[in-house]
DNA sequence: TTTTTGATTATCCAATCGTATTATGGAAAT
DNA sequence: ATTTCCATAATACGATTGGATAATCAAAAA
């Protein structure tokens, strides 16, 4: 009668261990190939395991795109949380900072804007998920978050949603459409310095240029 | 030997009409689906053909697709014609006006960026053929025409790349997920009002706007 | 040590996929 | 009037799809 070292056996960590692998090969194809695209054998080959595995653990195909959705935004929330000082910064500080986050998180993770628009361009019960339990409530902190910068200034007055998709797309576009940026323009978004660049660019445009005349 | 009325057979003037049901409905379900998600037999189905029809007038679901994006450029390339008089706007009247018709573009024919951007998530033999073929050729006009607008000051002085897709996914946005829009934000962005409201919101942020402080 | 449990493996199934092939019927050419 | 041509129709084919089922085998429990 041992007492177990981690608290866990050997059966659940493997277990563990195929569910993560699932899910990352999940995140990878459903990103490149979209829903319809992505089939259970191929998101299978690529975690290593046989493709019946995933009825085991995930039951069925539109479950196993709702656990990667899921872990999505769970890791978005993570990676997005405020930093310390946040706080303190002006309004115009934290919306700049903000930005720039937001642009790296995208560079970062372009499987998420790419999932979310594949499936966003659908009406599917996949979408209507989604928009229930995740996007809505992203929505909600946005529109506070925007109500507070359109009264200090630093946002212009005009409606909530225009400033969500503005930002979100713009932020979004080079890392989500990163091949066809590489073939028209020739330029690996990927780079570290093309992502501030981009940030950079994005923060001049939106908030410290106004056209003349 | 009768001289033909209009130049054209009963059956050739079939055959057209034929080509162009199919066209449209391939036009209306690969941006709904995405390539792989659309089946010919769907396409078909739409066109309200038998789908061997398809291999006899496209050879393939590929250069289906082709014909599809071939005419969703040209297409676009007759309604953003400069209008009369155009040329006698200051530069920054030129923006404005661009950018409205641009918006309004968007919103009258979403499945114009809904078929781009499915497809430029991925890196298929198909995007590279239609950077190659249309995806360039515009934004080399779209890099002129910003650089025409960086000297005039009416766009900042930031990189051709940044502008163009910073402009592009903004304006395409809302019109491309109007399924989520509708879901989170209660809006139908198909209403004339909306979008008239949308070019206004889009054209203070970018031109109008400097953030306070 | 023996038994039980459950994660994994190996097949199987009906449906659907893109494509190829053959038949047909009426417009166009002679 | 007769023949030719070709757009359309009707099937057929092998491959792949998501999902279901039964066998296996080692870890966990007894």
């Amino acid at each position: 009668m041992q007492v177990q070292p981690e608290g866990i056996g050997v059966r659940e960590r493997q277990k563990l261990e195929t569910r993560r692998k699932i899910l990352q090969a999940a995140l990878d194809l459903f990103a490149e190939k979209g829903f319809e695209g992505a089939s259970v054998r191929d998101i299978a080959a690529r975690a290593g395991v046989i493709h019946g595995l995933i009825k085991y653990h995930f039951e069925s195909k539109d479950q196993l795109w709702k656990a990667a959705v899921d872990y999505l935004f769970e890791r978005q929330a993570e990676e997005m949380r405020a930093p310390p000082g946040y706080e303190d910064l002006s309004p115009s500080a934290q919306a700049r900072d903000w930005i720039r986050r937001y642009v790296h998180y995208c560079a970062r993770h372009p499987e998420h804007a790419r999932i979310m628009v594949q499936e966003s361009i659908r009406d599917s019960e996949r979408l209507r998920w989604a928009v229930d339990k995740h996007i809505s409530p992203v929505h909600a902190i946005a529109r506070e978050l925007g109500r507070q910068r359109v009264a200090s200034g630093v946002y212009p007055d005009i409606p909530q949603h225009a400033i969500i998709y503005i930002i979100a797309a713009a932020a979004q576009s080079p890392f989500m459409l990163s091949s066809e940026v590489a073939l028209s323009e020739g330029i690996n978004v990927t780079d570290t310095e093309q992502i501030d660049a981009y940030a950079d660019a994005l923060i001049t445009f939106l908030l410290d240029h106004r056209a003349a005349e």
